[in-house]
DNA sequence: TCGCTCACG
DNA sequence: ACGTACGTGAGCGAA
């Protein structure tokens, strides 16, 4: 016990006691003193901790083992919520793990992982260190407008009725418009409308996809494409956001380091990773996204982060040349692509050429490309030939990478990341393809989280370092948003730029684009 | 609890 | 011939 800060015990008795007392769902934390001769605290949901327990900053991060991240590193496909789960994933086959107290869970689970993990450089360097930024950035949250969002929601409800009614007043009667299985009854069997969709399970799909191939077919289909889209902007953003505005006027959001298969973060309750963007109606959002009074938000956006590590990762020399001109790759592509001269690529090509750049690192296949296109597949089994005709080393890359992962059973990021691949092992063939796509998706998926993870890692400390009062507040996969006082935020918006870019040296360079706003929709 | 739908990278 | 684009989380309705 002398190891420990004595504030941790002194003050903290129940922390000590609550984490032995084996409540499965809350983080545990264990002195391995106890088991001899480590020095070094095991715990499980060390940012989880760390946010309930602020002494815990005081122990030395080179003393702390976590063992949710060590069984998330060991095999990212066990996400255990709690320590039983963990312990029964480890040790599928041995019964004592069910009547055993946390203290021993954590103990087992330790002592067959500490070997392997202490040392580990994503451990150590990346998933440690990084819970500490989260756990910061939890707490910090990000500034709401409150009265802007009460405002909006209203707005949409008002909007969402009227749609309501006119609907209603369309097809002739009431229904429940959230519910599909009501609104593919009213569509295919009162209206007997064609359907345009895939079908579902239940019936006819009604999604977006499908109900604007109908548009002709009903003047209802356009209104409850609207009310689809107004109702979903209030209850999840509007109305769904205002529900998680605290005292402190901000939304704190939990990140979770141990949800995803590549190595990317999740962020729940709410969700501030999915913050509409991409039509107008839902950008509005984004404006009651505050610096609050004398900051301001500082935007950081990895550009073509996933391509850039396709080109260094496959080692291309036609796709590397074009990142180290600065080129648009989406034009470069399609120039290739279509045979023609960079200046004479139209908008169409471009967005064609950018399909087949996002199909490539999804895993590729004509099917999906051709559907999502609207071309046959004999067009996208062209444009996918001219393409590996274009950047040969991409294509070797794909057929390496698969051949590899049948023989390992695993992939991994260029830092080592790994995750296992059974489905390749499959009998049924759409479960094998999956698996085939996956080997190519996600060492590059996975390395730009890695990539990522360590400029947070690194934007903190220097922020820290430089005596700054700026704050990370949020990660969205390839951007960072900060929060700035207005009199440093020059100095953190190169900071930061410099951090991002220099976090790696690839065969091509990183490029980061700032925005500075004072809400969250003017940094663009 | 699951399926559907839809918001994001 | 097969038939899915990769990774998430939330709200809702229907069992």
């Amino acid at each position: 016990m002398n190891t420990l800060p004595a504030a941790l015990f002194a003050e903290n008795d129940a922390l000590y006691y609550s984490g032995l007392s084996g409540k499965s769902e809350k983080p545990a934390l264990w002195h391995a003193e106890c088991i001899g001769q480590y020095d070094c605290w095991v715990l499980f949901d060390y940012k989880a901790l760390l946010k309930k327990y602020p002494v815990l900053r005081a122990v030395d991060q080179q003393k702390i083992f976590d063992c949710k991240l060590a069984l998330y590193l060991k095999n990212p496909a066990w996400n255990a919520a709690g320590l039983p789960e963990a312990a029964k994933t480890l040790f599928p086959e041995d019964e004592t793990v069910a009547g055993a107290d946390t203290a021993e869970l954590l103990a087992k689970i330790f002592e067959e992982l500490h070997e392997e993990f202490s040392h580990n450089k994503l451990f150590r360097d990346m998933e440690i260190p990084l819970s500490q930024v989260l756990c910061s950035m939890e707490e910090h949250g990000v500034c709401a407008d409150r009265a802007g969002l009460q405002e909006f929601s209203r707005e949409l409800e008002q909007e969402i009725a009227g749609l309501e009614k006119e609907i209603y007043q369309s097809v002739g009667h009431e229904f429940n418009l959230n519910s599909p299985k009501q609104l593919g009854e009213v569509l295919f069997e009162e209206l007997k409308l064609t359907p345009a969709g895939k079908k579902t399970k239940s019936g006819y799909s009604t999604d977006a996809e499908a109900l604007e191939k109908m548009r002709q077919q009903h003047p209802a289909i356009d209104l409850i494409l609207q009310y689809r889209k107004s109702s979903k902007l209030n209850s999840t953003y509007a109305a769904g956001l205002l529900k998680y505005i605290a005292p402190d006027n901000r939304i704190h959001t939990t990140f979770n380091m141990t949800a995803t298969a590549t190595g990317r973060l999740s962020s729940a309750e709410p969700n501030l990773q999915n913050i509409p963007i991409r039509s107008e109606q839902g950008g509005a959002i984004r404006k009651f996204f505050l610096a609050p009074a004398g900051s301001v938000l500082i935007d950081a956006d990895y550009s073509q982060i996933e391509l850039r590590l396709l080109a260094h990762i496959a080692g291309d020399e036609n796709l590397i040349r074009a990142f180290k001109n600065g080129d648009d790759i989406h034009a470069v592509t399609a120039a290739k692509i279509f045979g023609v001269a960079p200046e004479c690529v139209t908008s169409d090509m471009r967005r064609r050429a950018k399909a087949v750049n996002f199909g490539i690192v999804y895993g590729i296949s004509a099917f999906a490309l051709a559907n999502d296109l609207g071309i046959s597949r004999a067009e996208a089994e062209e444009y996918i030939a001219s393409y590996f005709a274009t950047y040969p080393a991409v294509k070797s890359y794909l057929e390496n990478i698969v051949k590899q992962a049948r023989r390992d059973g695993f992939v991994e990021t260029l830092f080592g990341r790994r995750r296992y691949l059974p489905e390749l092992k499959s009998k049924i063939f759409a479960v094998r393809s999956f698996g085939e796509r996956v080997a190519l998706n996600m060492p590059i998926q996975g390395t730009a989280a890695d990539l990522i993870k360590l400029a947070m890692v690194k934007v903190a400390a220097e922020l820290e370092k430089h005596n700054l009062k700026t704050r990370l507040i949020l990660q969205i996969h390839d951007e960072l948003l900060l929060e700035a006082p207005e009199n440093e935020a020059d100095h953190a918006a190169m900071l930061l730029k410099n951090c991002m870019e220099s976090v790696a040296e690839l065969q091509v360079p990183l490029s980061v684009s700032l925005a500075v706003g004072r809400n969250y929709a003017d940094c663009k």
